[in-house]
DNA sequence: TATTACATACCGACCAGTCGGTATGTAATA
DNA sequence: TATTACATACCGACTGGTCGGTATGTAATA
Protein backbone atom coordinates (compact mmCIF):
# COMPACT_ATOMS: atom_id res chain seq x y z
CA UNK A 1 0.00 0.00 0.00
CA UNK A 2 0.94 3.47 -0.88
CA UNK A 3 0.98 5.76 2.12
CA UNK A 4 -1.87 7.72 3.08
CA UNK A 5 -2.15 11.47 1.85
CA UNK A 6 -4.50 14.00 2.57
CA UNK A 7 -6.97 14.62 -0.01
CA UNK A 8 -5.72 17.80 -1.04
CA UNK A 9 -2.31 16.47 -1.51
CA UNK A 10 -3.08 13.59 -3.29
CA UNK A 11 -5.47 15.24 -5.76
CA UNK A 12 -2.87 17.94 -6.73
CA UNK A 13 -0.51 14.62 -7.01
CA UNK A 14 -2.91 12.83 -9.29
CA UNK A 15 -3.73 16.08 -11.54
CA UNK A 16 -0.19 16.29 -12.14
CA UNK A 17 0.16 12.67 -13.60
CA UNK A 18 -2.94 13.21 -15.48
CA UNK A 19 -1.07 16.21 -16.98
CA UNK A 20 1.74 14.18 -18.10
CA UNK A 21 -0.15 11.52 -19.67
CA UNK A 22 -2.64 13.42 -21.33
CA UNK A 23 -0.26 15.60 -23.56
CA UNK A 24 2.00 12.21 -24.04
CA UNK A 25 -1.14 10.40 -25.08
CA UNK A 26 -3.93 12.97 -25.54
CA UNK A 27 -7.65 12.66 -23.55
CA UNK A 28 -8.99 9.59 -25.86
CA UNK A 29 -5.84 7.36 -25.61
CA UNK A 30 -5.28 8.30 -22.35
CA UNK A 31 -5.57 5.06 -19.96
CA UNK A 32 -6.69 5.79 -15.68
CA UNK A 33 -4.14 2.86 -15.94
CA UNK A 34 -1.50 4.83 -16.89
CA UNK A 35 -2.12 7.87 -14.92
CA UNK A 36 -2.16 5.43 -11.61
CA UNK A 37 0.96 3.82 -12.94
CA UNK A 38 2.80 6.85 -13.04
CA UNK A 39 2.55 7.29 -9.21
CA UNK A 40 2.22 3.79 -8.33
CA UNK A 41 -1.04 4.44 -6.77
CA UNK A 42 -4.44 2.04 -7.43
CA UNK A 43 -7.79 2.79 -9.52
CA UNK A 44 -9.79 2.61 -6.21
CA UNK A 45 -7.94 5.22 -5.24
CA UNK A 46 -8.24 7.75 -8.44
CA UNK A 47 -11.82 6.78 -8.16
CA UNK A 48 -12.05 7.86 -4.67
CA UNK A 49 -10.69 11.08 -5.66
CA UNK A 50 -12.66 11.97 -8.56
CA UNK A 51 -15.95 10.57 -9.99
CA UNK A 52 -15.00 9.99 -13.36
CA UNK A 53 -12.52 10.55 -16.19
CA UNK A 54 -14.04 13.92 -17.60
CA UNK A 55 -14.17 15.02 -14.05
CA UNK A 56 -10.65 14.52 -13.67
CA UNK A 57 -10.10 16.40 -16.97
CA UNK A 58 -12.07 19.44 -15.52
CA UNK A 59 -10.70 19.32 -12.53
CA UNK A 60 -7.45 19.54 -14.38
CA UNK A 61 -8.43 22.39 -16.01
CA UNK A 62 -9.35 24.04 -13.22
CA UNK A 63 -5.90 23.22 -11.79
CA UNK A 64 -4.63 25.22 -14.90
CA UNK A 65 -6.32 28.35 -15.34
CA UNK A 66 -5.29 28.75 -11.34
CA UNK A 67 -1.57 28.91 -12.60
CA UNK A 68 -2.04 31.40 -15.02
CA UNK A 69 -4.17 33.81 -13.05
CA UNK A 70 -2.09 34.90 -10.46
CA UNK A 71 0.44 36.03 -12.91
CA UNK A 72 1.62 38.67 -10.53
CA UNK A 73 0.79 42.36 -11.68
CA UNK A 74 0.68 43.99 -8.62
CA UNK A 75 2.87 46.52 -8.42
CA UNK A 76 3.57 46.48 -11.79
CA UNK A 77 0.04 48.18 -13.07
CA UNK A 78 1.13 51.76 -11.62
CA UNK A 79 3.81 54.00 -13.24
CA UNK A 80 5.51 51.86 -16.12
CA UNK A 81 3.89 52.21 -19.92
CA UNK A 82 1.84 49.55 -21.15
CA UNK A 83 4.20 48.59 -23.81
CA UNK A 84 6.25 47.64 -21.19
CA UNK A 85 3.54 45.76 -19.06
CA UNK A 86 2.88 43.59 -21.96
CA UNK A 87 6.45 42.75 -23.02
CA UNK A 88 6.67 41.60 -19.00
CA UNK A 89 3.55 39.40 -19.09
CA UNK A 90 5.01 38.02 -22.50
CA UNK A 91 7.96 37.09 -21.34
CA UNK A 92 6.81 36.12 -18.42
CA UNK A 93 4.37 33.42 -20.35
CA UNK A 94 7.76 32.37 -22.23
CA UNK A 95 9.05 31.75 -19.54
CA UNK A 96 6.35 29.76 -18.12
CA UNK A 97 6.27 28.04 -21.04
CA UNK A 98 10.19 26.80 -20.72
CA UNK A 99 9.19 25.69 -16.91
CA UNK A 100 6.48 23.42 -17.99
CA UNK A 101 5.28 22.73 -21.54
CA UNK A 102 2.92 20.49 -20.34
CA UNK A 103 0.61 23.22 -19.28
CA UNK A 104 0.53 24.43 -22.58
CA UNK A 105 0.64 21.45 -24.56
CA UNK A 106 -2.81 20.61 -23.20
CA UNK A 107 -4.58 23.36 -25.04
CA UNK A 108 -5.00 21.33 -28.31
CA UNK A 109 -6.31 19.13 -25.98
CA UNK A 110 -8.65 21.27 -24.66
CA UNK A 111 -9.76 22.83 -27.49
CA UNK A 112 -10.55 19.73 -29.04
CA UNK A 113 -12.57 18.62 -25.64
CA UNK A 114 -14.38 21.96 -26.15
CA UNK A 115 -14.89 21.09 -29.50
CA UNK A 116 -18.02 18.33 -28.24
CA UNK A 117 -18.77 19.36 -24.48
CA UNK A 118 -20.21 22.51 -23.73
CA UNK A 119 -19.25 22.50 -20.50
CA UNK A 120 -15.83 23.11 -21.06
CA UNK A 121 -16.18 25.40 -24.14
CA UNK A 122 -17.51 27.18 -21.43
CA UNK A 123 -14.84 27.11 -19.04
CA UNK A 124 -12.32 27.79 -21.88
CA UNK A 125 -14.33 30.64 -23.15
CA UNK A 126 -14.58 31.66 -20.07
CA UNK A 127 -10.76 31.65 -19.41
CA UNK A 128 -9.68 33.44 -22.70
CA UNK A 129 -12.04 35.91 -22.95
CA UNK A 130 -10.41 37.06 -19.18
CA UNK A 131 -7.31 37.30 -20.71
CA UNK A 132 -8.49 39.22 -23.63
CA UNK A 133 -10.56 41.70 -21.54
CA UNK A 134 -7.45 41.92 -19.50
CA UNK A 135 -4.87 42.99 -22.36
CA UNK A 136 -7.81 45.41 -24.08
CA UNK A 137 -7.39 47.16 -20.64
CA UNK A 138 -3.50 47.57 -21.34
CA UNK A 139 -3.89 48.81 -24.95
CA UNK A 140 -7.27 51.39 -24.28
CA UNK A 141 -5.27 52.70 -21.19
CA UNK A 142 -2.06 52.93 -23.43
CA UNK A 143 -4.50 54.87 -26.03
CA UNK A 144 -6.15 57.58 -23.32
CA UNK A 145 -2.49 58.15 -22.42
CA UNK A 146 -1.32 58.78 -25.92
CA UNK A 147 1.27 55.35 -26.04
CA UNK A 148 -0.90 53.89 -28.63
CA UNK A 149 -2.75 55.03 -31.89
CA UNK A 150 -6.47 54.48 -31.63
CA UNK A 151 -6.91 51.31 -32.90
CA UNK A 152 -9.42 48.57 -32.34
CA UNK A 153 -7.88 47.05 -28.94
CA UNK A 154 -10.12 43.88 -28.86
CA UNK A 155 -8.55 43.22 -32.28
CA UNK A 156 -4.86 43.79 -30.61
CA UNK A 157 -5.43 41.38 -27.55
CA UNK A 158 -6.37 38.80 -30.12
CA UNK A 159 -3.23 38.78 -32.02
CA UNK A 160 -1.49 39.33 -28.72
CA UNK A 161 -2.77 36.41 -27.56
CA UNK A 162 -2.50 34.57 -30.97
CA UNK A 163 0.99 35.09 -30.88
CA UNK A 164 2.00 33.49 -27.68
CA UNK A 165 -0.71 30.40 -28.65
CA UNK A 166 2.32 30.28 -31.33
CA UNK A 167 4.20 29.02 -28.73
CA UNK A 168 2.38 25.68 -28.85
CA UNK A 169 3.06 25.06 -32.04
CA UNK A 170 5.96 26.30 -31.93
CA UNK A 171 6.73 23.09 -28.70
CA UNK A 172 5.02 20.82 -31.12
CA UNK A 173 7.07 21.21 -34.56
CA UNK A 174 10.47 22.69 -33.28
CA UNK A 175 11.60 24.68 -35.72
CA UNK A 176 15.77 24.60 -34.82
CA UNK A 177 16.62 27.75 -36.73
CA UNK A 178 15.49 30.42 -33.37
CA UNK A 179 14.61 30.29 -30.02
CA UNK A 180 11.14 30.86 -28.34
CA UNK A 181 12.70 33.47 -26.71
CA UNK A 182 13.55 35.52 -29.94
CA UNK A 183 9.83 34.52 -31.44
CA UNK A 184 8.24 35.67 -28.55
CA UNK A 185 10.41 39.13 -28.25
CA UNK A 186 9.91 39.57 -32.59
CA UNK A 187 6.22 38.93 -32.35
CA UNK A 188 5.16 41.60 -29.68
CA UNK A 189 7.51 44.48 -30.52
CA UNK A 190 5.69 44.02 -34.03
CA UNK A 191 2.97 44.41 -32.98
CA UNK A 192 3.59 47.21 -30.34
CA UNK A 193 5.45 49.03 -32.52
CA UNK A 194 2.55 48.49 -35.19
CA UNK A 195 0.33 50.78 -32.60
CA UNK A 196 2.53 53.16 -31.10
CA UNK A 197 2.24 56.59 -31.94
CA UNK A 198 5.08 57.37 -34.13
CA UNK A 199 7.69 60.23 -33.85
CA UNK B 1 -27.17 -1.11 -51.66
CA UNK B 2 -25.72 2.22 -53.05
CA UNK B 3 -25.39 2.52 -56.30
CA UNK B 4 -21.85 1.80 -57.49
CA UNK B 5 -19.11 3.82 -57.92
CA UNK B 6 -15.27 4.07 -58.96
CA UNK B 7 -13.13 3.63 -56.17
CA UNK B 8 -11.67 7.27 -56.83
CA UNK B 9 -14.33 8.94 -56.83
CA UNK B 10 -15.69 6.80 -53.58
CA UNK B 11 -12.63 7.22 -51.75
CA UNK B 12 -12.53 11.29 -51.74
CA UNK B 13 -16.87 10.75 -50.76
CA UNK B 14 -15.82 8.62 -48.30
CA UNK B 15 -12.52 11.18 -46.98
CA UNK B 16 -15.11 14.42 -46.93
CA UNK B 17 -17.40 12.63 -44.80
CA UNK B 18 -14.42 11.65 -42.38
CA UNK B 19 -13.13 15.19 -42.03
CA UNK B 20 -17.10 16.16 -40.89
CA UNK B 21 -16.75 13.52 -38.45
CA UNK B 22 -13.34 13.64 -37.02
CA UNK B 23 -13.86 17.50 -36.61
CA UNK B 24 -17.13 16.71 -34.81
CA UNK B 25 -16.10 14.41 -32.51
CA UNK B 26 -12.21 13.91 -32.53
CA UNK B 27 -10.22 11.10 -34.12
CA UNK B 28 -10.45 9.07 -31.43
CA UNK B 29 -14.45 9.76 -30.32
CA UNK B 30 -14.96 9.19 -34.56
CA UNK B 31 -16.48 5.89 -35.14
CA UNK B 32 -15.93 3.82 -38.36
CA UNK B 33 -19.92 3.73 -38.04
CA UNK B 34 -20.40 7.10 -37.51
CA UNK B 35 -17.87 7.60 -41.04
CA UNK B 36 -20.14 5.34 -42.95
CA UNK B 37 -23.74 6.41 -41.63
CA UNK B 38 -22.79 10.15 -42.48
CA UNK B 39 -23.10 8.95 -46.30
CA UNK B 40 -25.02 5.94 -46.19
CA UNK B 41 -22.28 3.25 -46.94
CA UNK B 42 -21.77 0.05 -45.38
CA UNK B 43 -17.97 -0.61 -42.94
CA UNK B 44 -17.26 -3.52 -45.37
CA UNK B 45 -17.29 -0.93 -48.20
CA UNK B 46 -15.32 1.53 -46.02
CA UNK B 47 -12.76 -1.30 -45.61
CA UNK B 48 -12.36 -1.88 -49.09
CA UNK B 49 -11.52 1.64 -49.60
CA UNK B 50 -9.38 2.21 -46.70
CA UNK B 51 -7.12 -0.62 -44.55
CA UNK B 52 -7.91 1.12 -40.99
CA UNK B 53 -8.84 4.34 -39.05
CA UNK B 54 -5.16 5.42 -39.09
CA UNK B 55 -4.78 4.84 -42.74
CA UNK B 56 -8.18 6.73 -43.27
CA UNK B 57 -6.54 9.67 -41.63
CA UNK B 58 -3.43 9.61 -43.00
CA UNK B 59 -5.21 9.99 -46.46
CA UNK B 60 -7.23 12.64 -45.21
CA UNK B 61 -4.58 14.62 -44.33
CA UNK B 62 -2.74 14.05 -48.07
CA UNK B 63 -6.11 14.95 -49.08
CA UNK B 64 -6.10 18.02 -46.87
CA UNK B 65 -2.86 19.02 -48.10
CA UNK B 66 -3.70 18.73 -52.00
CA UNK B 67 -6.14 21.22 -50.98
CA UNK B 68 -3.54 23.75 -49.87
CA UNK B 69 -0.49 23.43 -52.20
CA UNK B 70 -2.04 24.78 -55.36
CA UNK B 71 -3.39 28.12 -54.35
CA UNK B 72 -2.79 29.65 -57.34
CA UNK B 73 0.04 31.71 -57.13
CA UNK B 74 1.65 31.36 -60.69
CA UNK B 75 1.35 34.84 -62.45
CA UNK B 76 0.94 36.89 -58.82
CA UNK B 77 4.94 36.22 -58.54
CA UNK B 78 6.35 37.66 -61.11
CA UNK B 79 5.61 41.88 -60.95
CA UNK B 80 3.85 42.47 -57.94
CA UNK B 81 5.71 43.33 -54.58
CA UNK B 82 6.24 40.73 -51.93
CA UNK B 83 3.58 42.81 -49.53
CA UNK B 84 1.28 42.46 -52.13
CA UNK B 85 1.78 38.86 -52.58
CA UNK B 86 1.64 37.72 -49.08
CA UNK B 87 -1.46 39.81 -48.43
CA UNK B 88 -3.20 37.95 -51.35
CA UNK B 89 -2.47 34.62 -49.87
CA UNK B 90 -3.31 35.45 -46.66
CA UNK B 91 -6.91 36.75 -47.96
CA UNK B 92 -7.43 33.58 -50.13
CA UNK B 93 -6.49 31.50 -47.21
CA UNK B 94 -9.51 33.28 -45.19
CA UNK B 95 -11.69 32.96 -48.23
CA UNK B 96 -10.87 29.01 -48.03
CA UNK B 97 -11.58 29.23 -44.09
CA UNK B 98 -14.96 30.59 -44.80
CA UNK B 99 -15.73 28.36 -47.70
CA UNK B 100 -15.34 25.13 -45.25
CA UNK B 101 -13.34 25.90 -41.71
CA UNK B 102 -13.36 21.74 -41.61
CA UNK B 103 -9.93 21.86 -43.01
CA UNK B 104 -8.68 24.05 -40.91
CA UNK B 105 -10.53 22.60 -38.16
CA UNK B 106 -9.16 19.13 -38.17
CA UNK B 107 -5.43 20.92 -38.10
CA UNK B 108 -5.40 20.57 -34.07
CA UNK B 109 -6.71 17.17 -34.20
CA UNK B 110 -3.36 16.36 -36.54
CA UNK B 111 -1.12 18.17 -33.94
CA UNK B 112 -2.85 15.86 -31.44
CA UNK B 113 -1.52 12.50 -33.83
CA UNK B 114 1.50 13.97 -34.41
CA UNK B 115 2.21 14.51 -30.91
CA UNK B 116 1.91 10.54 -30.93
CA UNK B 117 2.52 9.21 -34.15
CA UNK B 118 5.93 9.61 -35.78
CA UNK B 119 4.74 9.31 -39.53
CA UNK B 120 2.02 11.42 -39.05
CA UNK B 121 4.26 14.15 -37.79
CA UNK B 122 6.64 14.12 -39.85
CA UNK B 123 4.26 14.33 -42.60
CA UNK B 124 2.73 17.67 -40.86
CA UNK B 125 6.06 18.85 -40.44
CA UNK B 126 7.11 18.65 -44.19
CA UNK B 127 4.24 20.57 -44.80
CA UNK B 128 4.88 23.21 -42.57
CA UNK B 129 7.82 23.56 -43.72
CA UNK B 130 6.99 23.99 -47.10
CA UNK B 131 4.29 26.63 -45.89
CA UNK B 132 7.30 28.33 -44.03
CA UNK B 133 9.83 28.40 -47.13
CA UNK B 134 7.65 29.78 -49.29
CA UNK B 135 6.81 32.27 -47.13
CA UNK B 136 10.88 33.17 -46.29
CA UNK B 137 11.17 33.23 -50.07
CA UNK B 138 9.29 36.08 -50.71
CA UNK B 139 10.13 38.15 -47.57
CA UNK B 140 13.62 37.23 -49.13
CA UNK B 141 12.71 38.52 -52.51
CA UNK B 142 11.47 41.64 -50.46
CA UNK B 143 14.65 42.26 -48.70
CA UNK B 144 16.23 41.83 -51.79
CA UNK B 145 14.20 44.49 -53.67
CA UNK B 146 14.42 46.89 -51.11
CA UNK B 147 10.99 46.42 -49.54
CA UNK B 148 11.64 45.19 -46.45
CA UNK B 149 13.81 45.73 -43.83
CA UNK B 150 16.77 43.07 -43.14
CA UNK B 151 15.03 41.03 -41.08
CA UNK B 152 15.06 37.37 -40.12
CA UNK B 153 12.91 35.78 -42.70
CA UNK B 154 12.52 32.57 -40.95
CA UNK B 155 11.05 34.04 -38.03
CA UNK B 156 8.81 36.34 -39.99
CA UNK B 157 7.51 33.41 -41.91
CA UNK B 158 6.39 31.91 -38.64
CA UNK B 159 4.61 35.10 -37.60
CA UNK B 160 3.13 34.69 -40.93
CA UNK B 161 1.79 31.41 -40.18
CA UNK B 162 1.01 31.54 -36.08
CA UNK B 163 -1.54 34.60 -37.51
CA UNK B 164 -3.27 32.84 -40.00
CA UNK B 165 -3.50 29.69 -37.55
CA UNK B 166 -5.04 31.90 -35.10
CA UNK B 167 -8.40 31.61 -37.60
CA UNK B 168 -8.36 28.14 -35.92
CA UNK B 169 -9.05 29.89 -32.54
CA UNK B 170 -11.09 32.36 -34.01
CA UNK B 171 -13.35 29.43 -35.51
CA UNK B 172 -13.59 27.65 -31.92
CA UNK B 173 -14.47 30.68 -29.67
CA UNK B 174 -16.05 33.05 -32.24
CA UNK B 175 -15.71 36.16 -30.60
CA UNK B 176 -18.94 38.48 -32.20
CA UNK B 177 -17.14 41.79 -31.98
CA UNK B 178 -15.03 41.56 -34.67
CA UNK B 179 -14.83 39.28 -38.06
CA UNK B 180 -12.31 36.93 -39.08
CA UNK B 181 -11.27 39.29 -42.28
CA UNK B 182 -11.09 41.89 -40.23
CA UNK B 183 -8.84 39.90 -37.97
CA UNK B 184 -6.39 38.52 -40.79
CA UNK B 185 -6.29 42.29 -42.33
CA UNK B 186 -4.97 43.35 -39.54
CA UNK B 187 -2.80 40.87 -38.24
CA UNK B 188 -0.87 40.80 -41.87
CA UNK B 189 -0.48 44.40 -42.25
CA UNK B 190 0.75 44.79 -38.76
CA UNK B 191 3.41 42.20 -39.33
CA UNK B 192 3.98 43.76 -42.95
CA UNK B 193 4.29 47.42 -41.83
CA UNK B 194 6.43 46.26 -39.04
CA UNK B 195 9.27 44.87 -41.59
CA UNK B 196 8.62 47.76 -44.60
CA UNK B 197 11.14 50.35 -44.80
CA UNK B 198 10.32 53.41 -43.79
CA UNK B 199 10.08 56.17 -45.35
C1' DT C 1 -15.82 -14.92 -65.75
C1' DA C 2 -12.70 -12.18 -63.16
C1' DT C 3 -12.61 -8.31 -60.74
C1' DT C 4 -14.40 -4.60 -58.24
C1' DA C 5 -17.73 -2.52 -55.16
C1' DC C 6 -20.49 -3.27 -51.82
C1' DA C 7 -23.50 -5.62 -47.65
C1' DT C 8 -24.09 -8.34 -43.32
C1' DA C 9 -23.05 -10.87 -39.48
C1' DC C 10 -19.82 -11.58 -36.39
C1' DC C 11 -15.46 -11.53 -33.31
C1' DG C 12 -12.71 -10.36 -29.36
C1' DA C 13 -9.50 -7.10 -27.28
C1' DC C 14 -9.89 -3.40 -24.55
C1' DC C 15 -11.00 -0.29 -20.69
C1' DA C 16 -14.03 2.97 -17.80
C1' DG C 17 -16.15 2.26 -14.03
C1' DT C 18 -17.80 -0.90 -9.94
C1' DC C 19 -17.64 -3.03 -5.63
C1' DG C 20 -16.48 -5.80 -1.65
C1' DG C 21 -13.14 -5.35 1.14
C1' DT C 22 -8.72 -3.68 3.97
C1' DA C 23 -5.80 -0.42 6.33
C1' DT C 24 -5.04 3.68 8.73
C1' DG C 25 -6.39 7.52 11.05
C1' DT C 26 -9.25 10.35 14.74
C1' DA C 27 -12.31 11.62 18.17
C1' DA C 28 -15.84 10.71 21.36
C1' DT C 29 -17.07 7.72 25.32
C1' DA C 30 -16.49 4.67 29.12
C1' DT D 1 -6.10 4.95 28.41
C1' DA D 2 -8.74 1.47 26.43
C1' DT D 3 -12.58 0.86 23.64
C1' DT D 4 -15.87 1.89 20.39
C1' DA D 5 -17.51 4.21 16.35
C1' DC D 6 -16.91 6.31 12.42
C1' DA D 7 -14.24 8.48 8.45
C1' DT D 8 -10.92 8.61 5.03
C1' DA D 9 -7.60 6.52 1.91
C1' DC D 10 -6.65 2.82 -0.72
C1' DC D 11 -6.67 -1.96 -3.13
C1' DG D 12 -7.49 -4.87 -7.38
C1' DA D 13 -10.36 -8.49 -9.49
C1' DC D 14 -14.15 -8.18 -12.22
C1' DT D 15 -17.72 -6.85 -15.83
C1' DG D 16 -20.37 -5.17 -19.61
C1' DG D 17 -20.60 -2.48 -23.35
C1' DT D 18 -18.07 -0.64 -27.13
C1' DC D 19 -15.88 -0.52 -31.53
C1' DG D 20 -11.98 -1.54 -34.82
C1' DG D 21 -11.51 -4.99 -37.68
C1' DT D 22 -12.69 -9.60 -40.32
C1' DA D 23 -15.04 -13.39 -42.82
C1' DT D 24 -18.14 -14.43 -46.10
C1' DG D 25 -21.40 -13.69 -49.43
C1' DT D 26 -23.68 -11.11 -53.53
C1' DA D 27 -24.52 -8.02 -57.26
C1' DA D 28 -22.68 -5.09 -60.72
C1' DT D 29 -19.14 -4.06 -64.18
C1' DA D 30 -15.41 -4.66 -67.47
Amino acid sequence: MTERRPSSERRIEILEAALTIFVKKGYSEARMDDIVQEIGLSKGALYHHFQSKRDLFIALIEHWMDQFSPIERGGLMRAKPSREIILHIAKFTAKLFKRNPNWFLVEPEIWAFANRDREIKEMASHLYASVLSEFEALIKRGIEYGEFRNVNEGMIAMSIMTSLHGMIWFALFKPNDFSLEEYVDLNMELILDGIAIQN
